[in-house]
DNA sequence: TGTACATCAGTGAACGCGCGTTCACTGATGTAC
DNA sequence: TGTACATCAGTGAACGCGCGTTCACTGATGTAC
């Protein structure tokens, strides 16, 4: 009589018992090894560059859910709540990581030049670039709608102000070199952060308009608001 | 016995026969009267209205789902494919509608002033209050994926691209009348455009961010990239 | 005027899907004795 | 050196949800005779 081992759910002798390592793993999802005891962060960062690449390879932030992120990690939902409270969470710390990096690229390429006008351009060309280099990044970060993001949005906002003041003071910079008219340079970095962002935002949200060549295009966008601002004569 | 009764799944002698009229309406849910035989058309402007509504009022893109507008119209999800075709065809139409009004919107304002220069800024202005005051319509339009809207996007795309070509004509305008110095009228367009839509989707999507008051903020934004293209003197 | 029938706008129930999240659990790793 | 135990990273199964879409149907409206 089976009756006693068929309480055990159907588990036939004739079957091998299967060790970790000869296990197929899942199609579409790479085995990981468990971690050591201190390498709880690296599952982290590992998530982190998951959620990042699926954002990319899919170009859609929809893409980017739990279960999706767990897969390409090799590692099953729950696991994701040892290391974000939840979804939110785990888009906010996305957001975080692509916000650095929008600020590093521009501050790098202001440091570029001396002159503080050709500074400021070639800022707002790596800004340009960025958007069109990195589409679901930026589109996360200016083209979202406020609470569709972490509602802990407030210190994520200060991580990109960090790259607004830096283009305050390039702004600055001008005016004091005599570059530009004096003004609030508030004001005229909004301007030229509306020109740099419009730009950028059209060409990601209607790639197929019968756009001009980009370089010039850009450039003309760039230049248009700044000629006006320049002291006459 | 109650055996045979009981095959109708349990309706008691007790309880009345409800008439149509009679029928409780489900919480949240108009009854509607089914449409006369010519008047097929009458339901598919009402789930239009019904779908715009919910856009504007719960302020969310993905509040806009078949049954959530079906259940607005008073009638159930499978009604909704006798006037479209899909999701994607609904939400097509919605971007028509829009895009007609949003064009609309600026050619009235444009009339304002025989001025060429002053009709510029006037269709500017417009340009950022529509968007300002639409929202929801304005993400669709200009903010969304192009693959996240309907792939028959072409032609939409045609009926925004009128409000585009106005703002070419109107550019034009100003060169004939030197008030802008000569150059391809499609490129300072474009820098227009940049510049009002990057201003209006900025506010969009970070509304909490600290902006000077706005409409100091818009005029200056106008007028800094067509100080910019005026003749120098 | 009355009746049988065709039309077709709209229904009710179900399909399969992927989602975020929870819960009790397992089992390798490290530690105390 | 050996053994019992605590830790805790990660699992497996399930929850309830709302989604777009389909299908066979109902029944009021209009029409032909």
């Amino acid at each position: 009589m089976d009756s006693l081992r068929l309480g055990w759910e159907s588990s036939p002798v004739s079957e091998p018992l299967q060790t970790d390592e000869q296990v197929a793993t899942p199609p579409g999802r790479a085995r990981r090894r468990r971690a050591r005891r201190g390498e709880g962060p690296a599952l982290r960062e590992e998530i982190l560059q998951a959620a990042e690449r699926l954002l990319i390879e899919t170009g859609d932030q929809e893409a980017v859910s739990i279960r999706a992120v767990a897969q390409a990690v090799g590692v099953t939902p729950p696991s994701i709540y040892l290391h974000f409270a939840d979804k939110n969470d785990l888009v906010f710390a996305v957001c975080e990581r692509a916000f650095a990096r929008f600020d590093a690229v521009q501050e790098e390429a202001a440091a570029q030049s001396d002159d503080p006008l050709e500074s400021l351009m070639l800022r707002g060309r790596a800004y340009v670039r960025f958007g069109l280099e990195n589409p679901e990044q930026y589109r996360i970060l200016f083209m979202t709608r406020p609470s569709g993001t972490p509602h802990s949005w407030t210190p994520e906002t200060i991580a990109g102000i960090a790259a607004f003041w830096h283009l305050v003071e390039a702004v600055q910079r001008c005016m004091d070199a005599g570059a530009l008219t004096q003004g609030d340079p508030v004001v005229y970095a909004i301007g030229c952060w509306s020109s740099v962002h419009g730009i950028t935002s059209l060409l990601l949200s209607h790639p197929q308009f019968p756009w001009p060549e980009h370089e010039e295009l850009i450039d003309h966008i760039l230049l248009a608001p700044i000629e006006g601002l320049r002291p006459k004569g």
